[in-house]
DNA sequence: AGCACGCCGACT
DNA sequence: GTCGGCGTGCTC
């Protein structure tokens, strides 16, 4: 009976958001228009004792489930889908690559409103603009209400509306007044701006000038506009890869199309996002992780609905449907954080170049340090090198040097010679940035008498002092305990804390300079919202001599009164088991100097070290980072390693000790059973940290040179692994193009 | 992932 | 005698 009916029953396959290796069959809901349901369009399922929101992949006439048992599809959400043909092709490329279930894949597409099936009619975000009063009124005749004066004297300096996004940018408290100021008639509600064919419009201040290599850089991604290209932009910090942006972005917005620019952090994006406006006359949609859901959505809708040209986001902004797209930029294309560390690990850089490539637009990658797998896709023709080789401007590069600080006395950290170059830069008024890459005071804290360690419970890790607030802190699982003073082995020992940390850096900075101005710079010192904005700003306006930071200094920050910046341990970025650290300290180290000076007055910048003939170190000081790059580039070759071989590793953890291995002991077998051709595996060996948060973790390490090979062997090999009953007992997860072993 | 079903310890 | 622990199995 139920094969009778087969013939002609009309059955949807459905992506549903669990992680499961596989498609759900369902009934077509009666009474449909078949010419207009279309993969993508999203339906409201039953599922299991649940309903669930699912996408639709594909209509068929037949399903392997016995049509008897299939349920039918409750609702369907959407009239036409959100995303177009090319984009839902993306998604389904990014499943097959990253081997992970389609449903997780749309599910992490789509903002969270829409992924809980609220309709796309939802609430986009309001704008505000001036009424024909409120732009001819003096702002003077209302300073009695000081909030409704600045927040008017923002419309005014704008000549554009302004939307709830931008507002809550600027000011947390900006409701209240805007809503007496509508009630005053000063403001009204306006629509969103559009991106307008006329350049007067789209433009806002004038270009800089460029010289000949910016200019070389726009010409050629300009002449690549309107069809597929990979431009990798290389220019240090200062020469003017945000200019080469904005006069690409111009003519892309000139022809009316949209501009997707992601960024590696937060953190960033206020910085460009005001360049952008100060240049733009368009309307710029932000997304990022600190903004609501109802704000990404609307930033999501806007785009897909083509009412906003411009979209500034971080890695998740990547899957925003564009109406009518011209252009992806990537900045800092290098920066781990493109590479997603959870859940769907998508590498957002090199899906954008899958995905420019599908919509037939360029993709440009902006960097100063390019990842080592970027060199070697422009090596292979795979990228377009765009090289900006000086400071715009007249701008001079810093000076990079070692200083070699074997058997010389250390104060906490600070070697003799090191102090005499701060003290002669901060008697010429300038600033000093330190960087260490250790929060806390020190890492250790070690009994004397006895030798015992504090050490973290749930991890393989020593807890870290954090004499601040007076704790022990585990910087793996966040566990903290009360600073004991009395070593609980012995009771006799003394407690001595060992190794650097910043405060311990803070600390002694302190006695070395006391008439001068400290700030530090770390998670712990600015937690508080608002505060590291805080201390950029005293910083830029004079009000400190040292600056003393971890990583988060970095980043985009510059500081140009700055002309002394020293790298307090360097070495500690040497000895790594992970192959990418060379490449992570290069990076590291170009970055921290690009932090530093200015046209008249140049930086510097001292490293201490012990290793002062390391080749990675006399290679990236004497002959810069492309050459350095070279060097490690020939190193992955000789040993086959990425980008001249393909990975992925499999990671497992569980509370039990020994079912991470037995999971992994089961998934060799099967990878045998099947023949696994030329591919490697590696392991299972337990991981680097091998108990973290109580956790026990293991791993094994799939390495092929044939990367169509590597990947034919995970396809049969994930639906087994699921079906294994030791998965069951485990949290296990794959990685494709690991960034981080461990 | 959720959410049930299913067999073994401390409670009104 | 029940409430509930989380082991195991399933979801069209």
């Amino acid at each position: 009976m139920s094969k009778l009916q087969s013939g002609n029953a009309l059955i949807f396959r459905v992506a549903i958001a669990v992680p499961i290796y596989r498609l759900f069959d369902y009934l077509a809901p009666d009474n449909i228009e078949l010419a207009k349901i279309k993969p993508g369009i999203r339906l409201e399922v039953p599922f299991g004792k649940a309903k669930k929101i699912g996408f639709l992949v594909e209509c068929v006439q037949h399903s392997d489930i016995d049509i008897g048992k299939l349920k039918r599809v409750e609702r369907i959400l959407d009239e036409t889908p959100l995303l177009s043909a090319k984009d839902l092709a993306l998604l389904h490329w990014a499943s097959g690559y990253y081997h992970y279930p389609l449903g997780e894949v749309f599910s992490a597409a789509f903002p969270v409103a829409l992924r809980q099936g609220k309709s796309v009619v939802i609430q986009t975000e309001k704008h505000y603009a001036l009424t024909e009063l409120g732009r001819a009124v003096d702002t003077e005749q209302i300073k009695r209400s000081p909030k409704q004066k600045s927040v008017l004297e923002k419309f005014q300096a704008h000549s554009n509306p302004l939307s709830e996004a931008e507002l809550s940018a600027w000011n947390q408290n900006w409701r209240t007044s805007v809503k007496q100021l509508l009630d005053k008639q000063l403001l009204q509600l306006a629509a969103a701006g559009v991106a307008g064919k006329n350049v007067e419009s789209i433009i806002k201040s004038d270009a800089l000038h460029c010289n000949p290599q910016q200019q070389a850089a726009i010409d050629a991604v300009c002449e690549s506009l309107g069809q597929f290209g990979v431009f990798l932009l290389e220019g240090v910090t200062g020469s003017g890869k945000t200019e080469v942006y904005m006069q690409i972005i111009r003519a892309v917005l000139e022809r009316g199309q949209q501009v997707l620019v992601l960024l590696p952090e937060i953190t960033l994006t206020p910085q460009l996002e005001d360049r952008f406006r100060q240049r733009f006359n368009v309307s710029i949609a932000i997304s990022h992780s600190k903004l609501t859901d109802r704000q990404r959505a609307c930033s999501w809708l806007t785009m897909q609905r083509g009412e906003c040209s411009m979209l500034l986001g971080t890695r998740s902004a990547l899957f925003t449907p564009l109406k009518n797209p011209g252009l992806i930029i990537l900045d800092e294309e290098h920066d781990a954080s493109f590479k997603q560390q959870e859940g769907f690990r998508f590498s957002a850089r090199d899906v954008a170049v899958v995905r420019a490539k599908l919509l037939n637009i360029p993709v440009l990658l902006g960097s100063a340090t390019p990842a080592l797998e970027s060199l070697q896709n422009v090596e292979n023709k795979r990228y377009r090198l765009l090289h900006l080789p000086e400071r715009a401007g007249i701008a001079t590069a810093p000076v990079l040097q070692l200083l070699d600080i074997r058997n010389k006395r250390m104060l906490e950290g600070l070697s003799e010679a090191l102090v005499a170059e701060m003290r002669k830069t901060l008697d010429k008024n300038e600033q000093v940035l330190l960087f260490l890459n250790r929060r806390g005071f020190a890492p250790t804290l070690i009994c004397h008498g006895c030798g015992w360690v504090a050490r973290c419970q749930r991890c393989d890790a020593n807890l870290v002092i954090h004499y601040e607030v007076g704790a022990l802190r585990c910087h793996h699982c966040g566990q903290e305990q009360r600073l004991i003073k009395q070593c609980p082995a012995c009771k006799t020992g003394e407690l001595t804390p060992l190794g650097l940390g910043t405060e311990r850096v803070e600390k002694v900075l302190a006695e070395l300079f006391p008439d001068k101005t400290i700030v530090r710079l770390d998670r712990d010192s600015t937690q508080r919202k608002g505060s590291l904005e805080n201390y950029l700003q005293r910083i830029n306006q004079g009000e400190v001599d040292i600056i003393l930071g971890t990583q988060m200094l970095a980043k985009g920050h510059h500081f140009p009164n700055v002309t002394l910046v020293a790298i307090l341990d360097v070495d500690s970025g040497l000895f790594s088991i992970d192959f990418h650290a060379p490449e992570k300290l290069a990076q590291m180290i170009v970055q921290v100097s690009g932090r530093a000076g200015r046209a008249e007055k140049p930086g510097r910048v001292i490293m201490q070290t012990r290793q002062p003939e390391h080749p990675l170190l006399t290679t990236l000081i004497a002959q810069g980072y492309s050459s350095f790059a070279k060097t490690a580039l020939a190193e992955r070759k000789e040993a086959s390693l990425p980008p001249f071989s393909y990975q992925a590793l499999l990671r497992v953890q569980a509370t039990d000790a020994e079912m991470p291995k037995l999971f992994l002991h089961a998934v060799v077998e099967l990878a045998q059973e099947h023949g696994k051709g030329r591919t490697l595996i590696l392991g299972p060996v337990a991981a680097p940290m091998a108990r973290r948060a109580g956790l026990y973790r293991y791993q094994l390490l799939f390495q092929s040179s044939n990367r169509p090979e590597l990947h034919a062997l995970l396809d049969v090999l994930m639906p087994k692994i699921e079906k294994l009953k030791q998965a069951k007992k485990v949290r296990w997860s794959l990685d494709v193009d690991p960034v981080d072993l461990y």
